[in-house]
DNA sequence: AAACCGTGCGCAACCGCTTGCGCTAGCGTT
DNA sequence: AACGCTAGCGCAAGCGGTTGCGCACGGTTT
């Protein structure tokens, strides 16, 4: 049926182990071999079979990634440029999605670390000591969260969220509400833990609500919860959050960027769809997801000096769009 | 290192073909056997190796899946889907993204056919032939496209259309117009065709413009080129187009809804944040992902009596939000 | 008591490819 | 002319499981 090494093998005269050498690796063979393998195995129509090779090799040429929520307009630019970067460098990608359920995390990392060479976690939920024990199971990079003894790609969140309040600040807002992400999420630790401090360094007054889970729908209880609060101004957590309170406010009646100032966070596609466009923190999800790829292929290929875990961390930039606006007087 | 089935074997005082029974088809061995290779496998931490597993069954527990457009909202929630349906049977899912070149196609599909039991298509744009032959590689089925011999799961495009069609009609646009999607699609011949048809039934007037990228910028450009068109509806390929549309006319102080009627299709998550929120006929993308893996599982377990390839087929419903409303008097 | 049978395991081949090592033949040295 | 070296291949042993077949043993039939 499907034709293996041995049969081109046979068809050239040859042992297989000198056309798999030919094949992978000419120049270990003379030239007319070479050629003859290659013209015969063309057109015997051979394809190498990957698993066999996997299995003798210890290398499968695939990598994973690991996901929240495919859904979350966040993570397919992420997922998009893992794709790419890998097929460039002859990889797969195997992909898994935890539904934003962090005790999923360490199940699926276990299933398909025993497929691939190597992992690669986006924004992984599960509590440090777990994240350990993931990190266990072979190569792995973080990707939005730092892991101490692995690499990562971070994102500069205490840069971007002092931006944002600067901007709030400037355009006179002096209560701001910050709308939570998921508790267990480090980018949502940091991203409150940078605004706090940047709201003390320029005078603001911070209210935290939430936490609120990642989804339209949390931002549209938490418009609610925003009633009676002093706040002028909010940021959110990200993007979803932040459409989610807009909508609600358009649908009270409330006018986003006079009455109330809403800023998200990831500057997702949504951003400049959503009416009134959202101002948000440009998080260069694409830029981190190839980095990831490159920081695993590292560490796969340089078994060598064993250099200190990288640590890579992106730039984020403020896009003002049209969600934000001068404080109302009271 | 890592532990294999023959380590257990010995720690047992048994033979790797007995452990291998053990743990995978107990009722062939006792039950003593059986409990204490449970317990040796799990004390020594045994975790079976997926990929010799595969080399000696010729299954790899993995399905590919295939992709036009990650970032594409409308294929989130199919990727998702699947990845849900297909976890839970055990299998895993290797991601390619094509990025809407329809040459790549079949070059990705060879290499996932490798390492893969079955493929899922998911609106592939290669013409009729390379189709024929990615269906050769492996068992296939093919989402958002019909291919004879090759189970599909399709979207009843015509109903939709006609739907769409209808309510535009009963608002009062006489003159309609479509943004046609990537002509190799098939989705938007189908789409055409249906849109055709129901205007000439419905005595609706019908311009066609394009072709188009299903990328909001592409709906930009669209928008300019209604101008001088005698249309007071348009109908776009998908909710992308739709959106660049819209945005486009209410940069140009046009009111959407109003001025213009603008439907979407696939009524992604972004139609009810757009503004206004956009008019969409809804495609059942989480349906379709989960239907196609059961679809692909049939056909590799049940290679029995070779039932006719199964086509399915599944509803859409128009979902009216207020970017369409009545034709405006001229 | 002899023939018979089912249960529980082990043997060994195999899945398809890679690779360390050894052999051979042809070449250049001295 | 005898010898060492190297380029080019083949042998065979894996990689870690699965599985058809046969064997031994204890227990039933007559």
């Amino acid at each position: 049926m499907t034709v293996t090494l041995a049969d081109v093998a046979q068809a050239c005269g040859l042992s297989p182990s000198t056309v798999s050498r030919a094949l992978s690796d000419p120049g270990r063979v003379s030239a007319q071999t070479r050629d003859k393998v290659a013209r015969v195995a063309r057109e015997m129509g051979y394809t190498p079979n990957r698993v066999a090779r996997s299995l003798s090799m210890g290398r499968t040429g695939t990598i994973g990634l690991i996901v929240p929520d495919v859904a979350n307009p966040f993570f397919p630019p992420i997922i998009k440029a893992v794709q790419a970067r890998a097929a460039r460098k002859d990889l797969v990608v195997v992909l898994a999605d935890t539904d934003e359920r962090a005790a999923d995390e360490l199940d699926r990392a276990r299933v398909l670390s025993k497929q691939v060479d190597g992992l690669i976690m986006v924004s992984p939920r599960s509590p440090e000591p777990r994240i350990a024990e993931i990190g266990r199971l072979g190569p792995t990079v973080f990707v939005n969260r730092h892991v101490p003894e692995h690499p990562s790609v971070l994102i500069d969140n205490a840069d971007g969220m002092r931006q944002a309040v600067e901007h709030l600040v400037a355009l006179g807002h002096r209560h701001i509400g910050y709308l939570a992400g998921p508790r267990r999420s480090w980018s949502n630790q940091q991203r409150h833990a940078a605004i706090t401090e940047a709201c003390a360094q320029l005078g603001a007054e911070l209210v935290t609500f939430g936490p609120f889970e990642p989804q339209v729908q949390a931002g549209v209880q938490a418009a609610d919860l925003l009633q009676g609060s002093q706040a002028t101004a909010v940021i959110a957590y990200d993007d979803l959050i932040a459409l989610g309170v807009m909508a609600r406010m358009s649908e009270r009646g409330l006018s986003v960027g006079r009455d109330l100032s809403v800023m998200g966070i990831d500057d997702s596609p949504l951003s400049g769809m959503a009416y009134p466009t959202l101002t948000s923190i440009h998080v260069p999800g694409a830029e981190a997801g190839a980095t990831a790829v490159d920081l695993l292929l590292d560490v796969l290929d340089g078994m060598h000096g064993e250099p200190p875990p990288p640590l890579v961390e992106l730039e984020t930039y403020l896009v003002v769009r049209s969600s934000t606006g001068p404080a109302p007087r009271r």
